[in-house]
DNA sequence: TAATATAATACGATATTCGTAATATTCAAA
DNA sequence: TTTGAATATTACGAATATCGTATTATATTA
């Protein structure tokens, strides 16, 4: 398989850039409505998708000490937006999960991203979208 | 022009979302060599590409308090990446510059991300990456 | 059962962000 | 040209976040 060339990482670099700050955009726009800072939007969504999950496990994912996920989810929890129960298989752990109110806050960031790939998509016709997704489809199957 | 389906914008989320994890890692383990934390590195790569612009530019673009930067700035001076200069056209204001050395750190970002992008690309074909690029160039031409 | 390993938390030190107030400079109008 | 308002930054203090070390509780192994 050939490399890309130079001109193309360049290009997709600027692309890039763009695309990823309307993420950002979106990300922190949603964080303020909650005034809740990054890494607990990231929490929020990393429980979200593996309820029961520990508190090393998230801080690992998220590469920040220990102490500091614990921090977190201290805050969360005050704000009723997540859970820790401990769970009978082995009590020195604790399972996480979100109520009601932290799914709600996730809903809200899926859709404020939504939107940035619905706008992503918009300027392309309906074959291209379906040609770009087949390609970023296979780009992100190869991930690491 | 019909809008993207729902199934379109999911898929197009959970690639993004892979995507940008990368470049978070890439970004944070440059980050980390250099210890600078995510603000300075932001305010670094701004400043490169608009030498001697203000710090109101740069809280501007990266949506924080002036106050913020301005301490951004201070770190990042006397750590010597970047050096205030008062223009004489304006001596209210100051002309933000980078160093060799915050060029040097800069251009460990762009490798950091050059490398995202070649590892995003390697997986297709060399005709599929020429049809890609056309069409991540057609999405970013429509940036708000 | 004792020793070691694992998972989380309490606590204190350091650093960051931000708001308010102060300083310096420019611009505009009387 | 002097006064007043607007602009750009900085100084300072309060609130908060992150992290390392020590501690507690539970599990595993010898």
């Amino acid at each position: 398989m050939t490399e890309p060339t130079q001109s193309q990482i360049d290009q997709l670099t600027i692309a890039f850039e763009r695309f990823t700050r309307r993420f950002k955009v979106a990300e922190a726009g949603a964080a303020m409505e909650h005034n809740l800072n990054a890494l607990d939007v990231q929490a929020l969504l990393f429980v979200e998708d593996h309820p029961g999950c520990s508190l090393g496990d998230v801080a690992r994912y998220l590469q920040v000490a220990m102490t500091t996920m614990s921090s977190a989810a201290d805050r969360l929890v005050r704000r009723d937006m997540m859970e820790r129960q401990r769970p009978e298989a082995n009590r020195r752990s604790v399972a996480l999960t979100l109520t009601a109110k932290g799914k709600a806050s996730v809903a809200g960031y899926m859709a404020g991203y939504g939107d940035a790939c619905r706008a992503m998509l918009d300027p392309l016709d309906p074959e291209e979208r379906i040609e770009f997704l087949r390609l970023t489809d296979k780009m992100a199957k190869y991930d690491i």
